[in-house]
DNA sequence: CTGGACGTTGACGCAAACGTAAGCTATGCC
DNA sequence: GGCATAGCTTACGTTTGCGTCAACGTCCAG
């Protein structure tokens, strides 16, 4: 919520996104750090800090990074998460919690509850900042009003 | 933007905040620094701090700090300019631009470019959080349905 | 052999706005 | 005398999400 919400790459959630995968670990399906950095329009550095929130848990070929398909759709819904105003660490106990998958209801069901209490909170914010546009836009008029005033005061 | 909006106090602004004041320097005219306090409803530090960021510098009693009008209509303008969304560090900038006053017209003009430009931010943000939360109740709809598939799977 | 490209691990920096001690002073009141 | 109240200063701590060096390792084309 700081700068810009880059809507552009990191595509929306499908239900796939919340599947379980078979960890294919065959060539084709790996990714090295630059691909997934180029990929979803993020830093190496950012990549980086996330394993060390360890949201994302690459292997190593010697010391180099290997992401695999599941690591790629972690970070997706990282992404998905941070755009939705989620902070890193409710990320990470969302995914968490994913990992247990009890047979996936009782996640599904603490899932559900965060995204909508993000919904409340987004909806609070909104209302925040509509207040904080009423009264710029009261202040503006108010602004105007004296500037006409001392413009004319100055032209006389 | 963090937490909490505390629209209770520190009312709206009236043209008379842009005015100029004739600083009544006389008793009932200056306030102790939990007089604002209380007025405002913000503690002790955060004025101190705010003192140590150039945004109010009230004179002395000795050690102890003694605001006048002028200050507390200074507060008054930084606790607005929070309200909607600006920075301290740009609060500063116009208030220092304030204590210009080349005749105003040019401080007027200046702030009013400002509000517009909040006001555009916010209005930027406003769609932000739209967005997110269009994606949002998406998700929900389609945890939903999984979840529902899931539970009449394990009910069969 | 050399210069890039790509990758690695620290580790400090930053911005915002105070919170939170810690320890001292000054004044008033009973 | 003694305690409460109000205030003072200094200064480190917190939170979030990386940016930005620094200082190397590795591998490939030319």
């Amino acid at each position: 919520m700081t700068e810009k919400l880059s809507i552009a790459q990191a595509s929306a959630i499908a239900a796939e996104d919340f599947a379980g995968e078979g960890d294919d670990t065959s060539k084709s399906n790996m990714f090295t750090i630059g691909d997934l950095a180029r990929e979803f329009g993020v830093t190496l550095r950012t990549l980086r800090f996330y394993e060390d929130k360890n949201l994302i848990t690459p292997h190593r070929d010697g010391l180099n990074r290997l992401y695999t398909r599941r690591d790629r759709a972690r970070l997706k819904l990282v992404l998905m998460g941070k755009r939705v105003g989620f902070s890193l660490s409710e990320i990470k106990d969302m995914l968490d919690l994913y990992d247990l998958r009890d047979g996936q209801v009782t996640q599904l069901k603490v899932a559900l509850g965060k995204f909508n209490e993000q919904i409340s909170i987004l909806e609070r914010q909104k209302k925040d900042i509509e207040q904080a546009l009423t009264e710029l836009r009261r202040t503006v008029a108010v602004v105007s009003g004296l500037l006409k005033e001392k413009e004319q005061a100055g032209a006389t």
